[in-house]
DNA sequence: CGTACTTTTGAATCGCATCAAATCTGGTGG
DNA sequence: CCACCAGATTTGATGCGATTCAAAAGTACG
């Protein structure tokens, strides 16, 4: 038996029973794209598991990475426009649960403590998107780390399930700075690695 | 007779009636905080004319500008925050609106369709700070000059009320290297400065 | 065992920050 | 009107840090 939480908790939490019933579960494919720039969106998904890099080509043809996402909403913006802003890129197996953007649209008018509900998601989103920006403002890339360890880490800890390397791209700095403001910081007793995880010397665990 | 518009039309078409009733205007002071970081929030502000900054003082002690308000919303992520997650610093003079976050809750509860215009304006939010730090992760001064131009202009003009040293905080470089990029752009022929606006020579006007 | 990927280290180069200083600007008061 | 000041603008010189190119070593997986 497949043990398939197509709907995870936190969906079950935010979502009225008329979505959780529309909400189709989607396999994510490493190097699937589940929506392309100028589309019209017609579903909004929640990464469960796997990864998704939201990116978008500049008029230069190179790719910027908006935002890797793991697990929550994606492409949550585009409920009212005319069209995706940017690509939904699959960069890790696993699995996704897509909403159809019109039934969202229905439920959140019908029920304001939905809508309400959703408004503290976006909230929370532009709190996160600022404090990507602020850490974007960083010159340096070990300050850049730390404020991330600081900002998103689980007390003092940040997981890096996918190596050094997709942390890099986030950051918006070569792998090989990353790598090296790690060993630096490692060996000023900073930070430790633990495998999967960042974690900071000083205060959390 | 002074002609005060303490609230702009996009206000009238996005709040309810009880909403405008309850909105106060405030006087912009150069130099004055209209909230703290941490405080406990009671208003979210629309900004008519002046300019607002927010900004957040990093453990380091420097202070990093998140975002720079000439007309539009400050602080609407803090509706159900237990506290303001950066500053509110005044840059220059003009007019803003403040409206109470209690009434504010009440009316988005009450109102579905008004719940679904801030979903909307929350979305373009959410969208504009993808661009933010999509250009933050650009290298190179002039590379972030033009996707502002191109992001945020108007048809391939950006109004730079403020000069440039303000630009070049907000694109998170010393205002000597904007100036370089500047001169080296015209240099280029790739844009043109015409006081207050810098503007892309193809497309737009 | 081989392939593909990440991790790691090295060396050269380039762009930006920084410090410094000169010029220009608008506004204020004499 | 002019002197003067505060701020923005501009140019120059220097150093640091990141990018870039290169290559080696480690690791996961079929």
């Amino acid at each position: 038996m497949r043990s398939a939480p197509a709907v995870p908790n936190a969906l079950r939490n935010l979502l009225p029973p008329v979505l959780l019933a529309a909400a189709a579960a989607v396999p994510l494919r490493k190097g699937e794209r589940l929506f392309l720039q100028r589309q019209r969106p017609r579903h909004m998904y929640f990464v469960v598991s796997g990864e998704i890099v939201l990116e978008r080509s500049g008029a230069s043809g190179n790719a910027v990475v908006l935002q890797r996402v793991r697990h929550g909403f994606v492409a949550e913006a585009s409920l009212h426009s005319a069209s995706y802003h940017c690509d939904g890129l699959v960069t890790a197996d696993g699995d996704a649960v897509a909403l159809p953007l019109e039934a969202l649209t229905g439920e959140l008018a019908r029920h304001p403590e939905f809508a309400l509900r959703w408004i503290g998601m976006l909230n929370q989103e532009v709190r996160r998107l600022r404090g990507q920006c602020e850490r974007l403002s960083l010159r340096g890339v070990g300050e850049r780390l730390l404020h991330l360890i600081e900002t998103e880490g689980d007390h003092g800890s940040l997981a890096v399930p996918h190596g050094l390397k997709s942390l890099a791209t986030e950051l918006a700095v070569s792998h090989e700075a990353l790598y090296r403001a790690v060993a630096t910081l490692e060996d000023e007793k900073v930070v430790v690695r633990d495998g999967g995880a960042i974690s900071l010397r000083r205060a959390g665990s």
